[in-house]
RNA sequence: GGGAGCAUAGCUCAGCUGGGAGAGCACCUGCCUUACAAGCAGGGGGUCACAGGUUCGAGCCCUGUUGUUCCCACCA
């Protein structure tokens, strides 16, 4: 057994422990039938990340409930892996080739992707490097990336399997388009601000009757798009103008007047313009009433011009438009305009041509991409979806059947919302890093998709064929997290044995990007929900309970908190007095205070290891037990009944809560302080203690590990053990062997005195080293004649007299349930001020007993009350009463 | 516009299926009691947002009100 240092210093320890748990392959979890499988899949983080406090806490809990599972038996797979995370990676290694003058057309598509491996190559690893500094506990030779073979196996198959069953399918249809990244985005993307803007109030000659019809608008650029302007058919207002049309400014075009329930009467003046290309309601008027779809952006948020029409226009002229193709205008003056100058230059024109009425200040919402903030452009662009609605049936049923559970259970909701609420997923992608979409084009007009790329035409024989240039959404692939991880398609013995895995572990925040996908893909192609519990979490704020941000600058990194208070603080600092699904805060105190508690538990292990001697070579339980010692074991067995229930039911904010306070309030402030008289009275009575003390910590320390896994580590080698690392010894269970609430009881009652004492002396302000007798007047003698050490040692007493009819005179009282008790102190004490403080007890024990006896006058609470609560309150009556008769005595004495 | 959450000590929050309010920090008092001053022993401080209701009994359940946060949403 070695020495321990006298602070515990993380840096000297993790490390070195961390490296050791690897090399002895503890992470590693295999298929065996003797083991029942318990599995976890990491949510990957992006190659593209940095640890920052949400991985932490993520991976913090992860690794709690995999330590814990692992101790108790089962096979547990903590399997580890990273995102490709398309559009941040390229983004990425777009702004670096863009410092060195390139672009990705310079490249082209080959070397850019050649780039784009090297990149991940050379920092993909980083972020999987920074998990292990938290002490992560996964299985590192079963770590995955979603571009890897066996992941984009998966996704091929997929892929091919829904399109085959009609779920995914390719068209023109509204999308949202981020002009910067230059790509379309799921609706899942898009992000909503709100910004400050105008209502344009425009007016359109009426072709028929010459008026101005009054409209308004947030978007006056889209005008030029315009191809019909909506009224409803029920507006008094408007009936005479059904049929007509009106000639759209600046364009001098005669566009329709339409009849459609979109038009509002109550908002505005009740007309609305329609532009179909570039208004989600719009094109929806559109579909309905056979407008034509005018694009006037470019995908790259300009005004289109001649080159833009002449391209669309040889489409349509081929014959190889498909449905829903809009028209592209030449945007003639404006062309070439970005949208804003566009707005600019139309608005100073319609005003000039006296078509713009007047400007309304007003603040709306605005879609902008999640990436990149840019403000999202609706557009008309042929796109692959997947079909929705059949996959999120299944998919809702199952968590309403309770085959998937949600912790917090409110999260249910958020779930069940998202699915009900859900569209198409619009799956493809304008990018180059990522899975290409698996679709091969003819010119024959065939589309063949596949799950290898095909050498012919299946129609036309022809072998010229051209594979989409699209690359998935990085959803897609992260959907299949579950499974393809585990091997799917391929029937593998991991997939059969771990599949379906046991709980998933992510924040509220990617519940509809990511929790969402995996259910209904789960259930759609392995036939099983791919997890059976979700346990949320909240992000983690910092200490004013802002959100950590790169602009604000109150990141806190987890990489220099880990230096600084170690890795376990950080963990416990998270965990602890968390409520599952909150925000939690982080903050300078809570690591103070973490970190004191690892330094607490460490001097704590020192004491023992002091007491231990050579003779202390187990952790098992003495063979005779002491009043105090099952005091202690009644604490412990209880914390860890509560422990792993608490963890069962995923509350490790409360379960962090109630090991802390049984290591730190019982075991050290008590218990280690009631052993001291024993353990220096030496022989058999403190190698006993000493005993107790190596089964105690042992224990503490395996229920403990889960949570703090350094520390206890290394205190568990320092200490008697039973196991080559405590990483493979049990996790402490409930024993019935080890309760004993009787003396639990009369053990208390000790304790309520040793209190009092305390309290009394410290009233008078009678320092520890001045010793004073104790008359003791109990109807427990006997256990507080047990007891004496421990008043002398903890209560300041010089000698204990257990009895009665002990005389007052010089002497000051406390008072308990089960004990009066007399300290001849009376010289130390201002009289009047004694009798006020014992007046003052006795009222409010009075105003106790006077509350307690009008319940149990209550017929209503007597006949209705269960026994037990009736019990309960009945034994409080009886103390409090004894309680004042002492206290009167103790009035009367002093008179 | 829809949905969810929160409102408890000066601050940050616990409080499980209703039995009589807790912790940490902060503050005050006293202790270097040979594991730990990153410590020990004590203390003060709360009509549990408001108004009703159910109940013998409500911080907890129901209704409404106010305030607040977050998520979702194609309202010109």
């Amino acid at each position: 057994m070695k020495e321990l240092n006298k602070v515990y210093d993380p840096t000297l320890v993790e490390d070195r422990i961390y490296q050791n748990w690897e090399e002895k392959g503890y992470f590693h979890a295999s298929v065996d039938q003797k083991k029942q499988p318990y599995t976890i899949v990491m949510p990957p983080p992006n190659i593209t990340g940095q640890l920052h406090m949400g991985h932490a806490v993520d991976n913090a809990m992860q690794d709690i409930i995999i330590r814990r599972k692992r101790m108790q038996g089962f096979a547990a797979l903590w399997l580890p892996g990273t995102d490709h995370a398309s559009i941040a990676t390229e983004a990425k290694i777009v702004e670096a080739m863009a410092k060195e003058g390139l672009t990705k057309d310079d490249l082209g598509r080959d070397a850019f992707l050649v780039r784009a491996w090297d990149w991940k190559n050379q920092y993909g690893g980083r972020i999987v490097k920074q998990l292990r500094k938290l002490g992560s506990s996964c299985d590192w030779e079963r770590e995955r990336f979603t571009m890897d073979e066996g992941c984009s196996k998966a996704v091929h198959k997929v892929f091919k399997s829904l399109y085959d069953k009609g779920l995914i399918y390719r068209g023109n249809r509204m999308v949202n388009w981020c002009p910067y990244c230059n790509t379309s985005i799921s609706d899942a993307e898009v992000e909503h601000e709100e910004q400050a803007g105008n209502f344009w109030h425009l007016l359109y000659p009426v072709k028929e009757t010459g008026e101005m019809l009054e409209l308004a608008t947030t978007r006056p650029e889209t005008m030029l798009g315009d191809t019909a302007v909506a009224i409803n058919a029920e507006d008094p207002r408007y009936t005479h103008l059904h049929g007509c049309h009106v000639i759209l400014p600046l364009l001098n075009k005669e566009i329709p007047i339409v009849c459609d329930e979109h038009a509002d009467m109550t908002k505005g003046t009740g007309v609305v313009k329609i532009t179909p290309a570039h208004d989600p309601n719009d094109c929806e008027v559109g579909l309905r009433h056979d407008l034509p779809r005018v694009r006037v952006f470019t995908y790259d948020g300009h005004m289109t011009g001649a080159e833009d029409k002449k391209i669309a226009d040889e489409l349509f002229a081929s014959g190889r438009a498909t449905v829903g193709e809009p028209e592209v205008l030449d945007c003639g003056k404006y062309a070439g305009m970005t949208t804003k100058e566009a707005r600019k230059a139309i608005l100073e024109d319609l005003e000039a041509g006296g078509y713009l009425k007047n400007v309304e200040p007003r603040d709306h919402e605005v879609g902008t991409c999640y990436r990149c903030h840019t403000t999202i452009e609706p557009m008309i662009s042929k796109q692959w979806f997947v079909k929705m609605e059949p996959l999120a049936i299944p998919a809702m049923e199952s968590v309403e059947k309770g085959e998937i559970r949600f912790s917090p259970e409110r999260f249910t909701k958020i779930y069940m919302n998202w699915m009900r609420n859900t569209r198409d997923w619009c799956i493809s992608r304008q990018l180059w890093w990522g899975h290409r979409i698996p679709a091969w084009y003819c010119d024959c007009g065939e589309t063949i998709v596949a799950e290898e790329a095909p050498s012919v035409c299946p129609k036309c024989g022809s072998s010229h064929l051209l594979q989409d240039e699209d690359t998935l959404d990085t959803w897609f692939s992260s959907a299949l997290w579950p499974f393809s991880t585990l091997g799917w398609p391929e029937k593998t013995p991991e997939l059969d044995y771990f599949y379906p895995t046991n709980t998933l572990v992510t924040g509220y925040d990617i519940i509809g990007f990511w929790v969402s996908r995996m259910i209904f893909s789960g259930l759609a192609y392995t036939g099983k929900a791919p997890f059976t519990d979700v346990v949320i979490h909240g992000i983690v704020r910092d200490a004013q309970g802002r959100k950590m941000s790169k602009s604000l600058g109150n990141g806190i990194d987890p990489l220099v908190v880990i230096e600084q208070y170690g890795a376990d603080a950080l963990r416990y600092a998270l965990i602890a007095g968390n409520s599952t699904g909150g925000d939690m805060r982080m903050s300078d105190e809570k690591l103070t205070y973490a970190r004191n508690f690892c330094n607490k538990l460490w001097n704590a292990a020192r004491f023992v290891l002091m007491n231990l001697g050579d003779e202390i070579t187990t952790c098992d339980l003495p063979e005779s037990l002491e009043p105090e010692d099952k005091w202690l074991l009644t604490h412990l067995n209880r914390t860890v009944k509560e422990v792993n229930e608490n963890l069962e039911k995923f509350e490790l904010g409360l379960a962090a809560e109630k090991m802390q306070e049984f290591i730190w309030d019982i075991f050290c402030d008590w218990y280690i302080e009631l052993l001291k008289a024993r353990l220096q009275a030496g022989g058999e009575v403190a190698k006993n203690a000493a005993q107790m003390l190596s089964f105690a910590l042992n224990t503490t320390l395996r229920m403990l590990h889960p949570v703090m896994p350094f520390i206890t580590e290394e205190i568990y080698q320092a200490v008697p053990h039973n196991c080559e690392s405590i990483m493979i010894d049990a996790y402490p269970a409930y024993d019935p062997a080890l309760h004993f609430p009787e003396e639990e009881e009369v053990f208390d009652k000790v304790i309520d005195v040793i209190r009092a004492v305390r309290n009394r002396r410290n009233e008078m302000n009678v320092p520890m080293s001045k010793k004073a007798d104790l008359f003791i007047e109990t109807k427990l003698p006997e256990a507080f004649r047990q007891g004496i050490p421990f008043l002398k040692r903890l209560a300041g007493a010089e000698e204990v007299f257990v009895g009665e009819g002990f005389d007052p005179e010089g002497k000051v009282s406390c008072v308990t349930d089960a004990a009066k008790v007399l300290l001849p102190l009376a010289q130390l004490v201002d009289r009047e001020k004694e009798l006020a403080r014992l007046n003052g007890e006795i009222e409010k024990t009075m105003k106790e007993i006077a509350s307690v006896e009008g319940r149990l006058a209550n017929p209503g609470f007597v006949n209705k009350a269960p026994e037990q609560v009736l019990n309960a309150t009945r034994e409080k009556l009886e103390a409090a009463k004894q309680k004042l008769e002492k206290l009167q005595e103790s009035v009367r004495a002093y008179q």
